[in-house]
DNA sequence: GCAATTTAGTTGCTTAGCTAACTATTTTTA
DNA sequence: TAAAAATAGTTAGCTAAGCAACTAAATTGC
């Protein structure tokens, strides 16, 4: 099984978000390591729709539906419907949301640091150029 | 995002997953992927428990449970408590399960061939090793 | 200008990962 | 040998991925 490069992906995956999942807990921070993605899309990307984000993250409408909920429902984001098209949705943070993004970053860097930084520059250009080459294997 | 490791692995990870469902799908088999892996530890594996096949795919007893009982129930496997600990069950292939491998075996070479070995040689042992590395910057 | 198509988002169903709590055996150990 | 601890597996509740079907609004194309 070790050798079977997808089952490797995959379970890396599983553990970094596993490890970064536990360092939140520690932190007593309620926010799935997820559910921290598109919170940070929308960071950075205010006024957002649900469509975008799901392009950015590729991830299904449903699954973004779903997790913009939760982020609303757990009062870190605001959801507005556009008043320019009515069937969109304009996403942007509240102010709980910008105080627990401050409080996220220097975690999640310590979270990169310790799986991810710790890998050489050429480590890193290379698993990326390779992901990217499966990826593209696979697209086409 | 498309700089940031984990994002990347991650979704990696899912479009082998697709696309091996696809494919699946397209003749007609009804299993996952990951129903997929444990049926093929239990075919290298005659009589071996669940806890043996969680901790060969690093999954957990519950995950374990649920994917066996859907093997069970898809008659492709055969469960049984072991008759010198009770506690334990001891899986077995079915015929049907010994026919769908079979047919599953180059469905599976194709999918890996497609997405995997057109790696490289070197790429196929540098993604291995920096997977390896970043497993264990975690574990530690 | 109105029907047809496309787009944005939601809901429902299934599988899987994770945690916690639970039952029922087996093993340890005092 | 009897109580305590460990082990194997199940059940329940939550999040997320994937698919299909749906509503409602906007765009298009005749």
């Amino acid at each position: 099984m070790n050798d079977n490069v997808y089952f490797q992906i995959e379970l890396t995956a599983r553990k970094i978000r596993q490890y970064g999942q536990n360092v939140l807990k520690a932190h007593n921070i309620d926010i799935t390591i997820e559910q921290w993605l598109v919170l940070n899309v929308i960071n950075e990307n205010e006024l957002i729709s649900q469509i975008s984000i799901g392009e950015k993250l590729v991830k299904d409408k449903p699954t973004i539906s779903r997790m913009v909920n939760h982020l609303e429902k757990k009062e870190f984001i605001i959801k507005n419907t556009s008043p320019l098209d009515t069937r969109k949705v304009e996403l942007s943070m509240s102010k709980k949301g910008r105080v627990l993004i401050d409080t996220l970053y220097p975690i999640i860097e310590k979270i990169r640091f310790t799986g991810l930084n710790k890998l050489t520059k050429d480590e890193n250009k290379n698993i990326k150029s390779i992901l990217e080459k499966i990826q593209n294997n696979l697209d086409s």
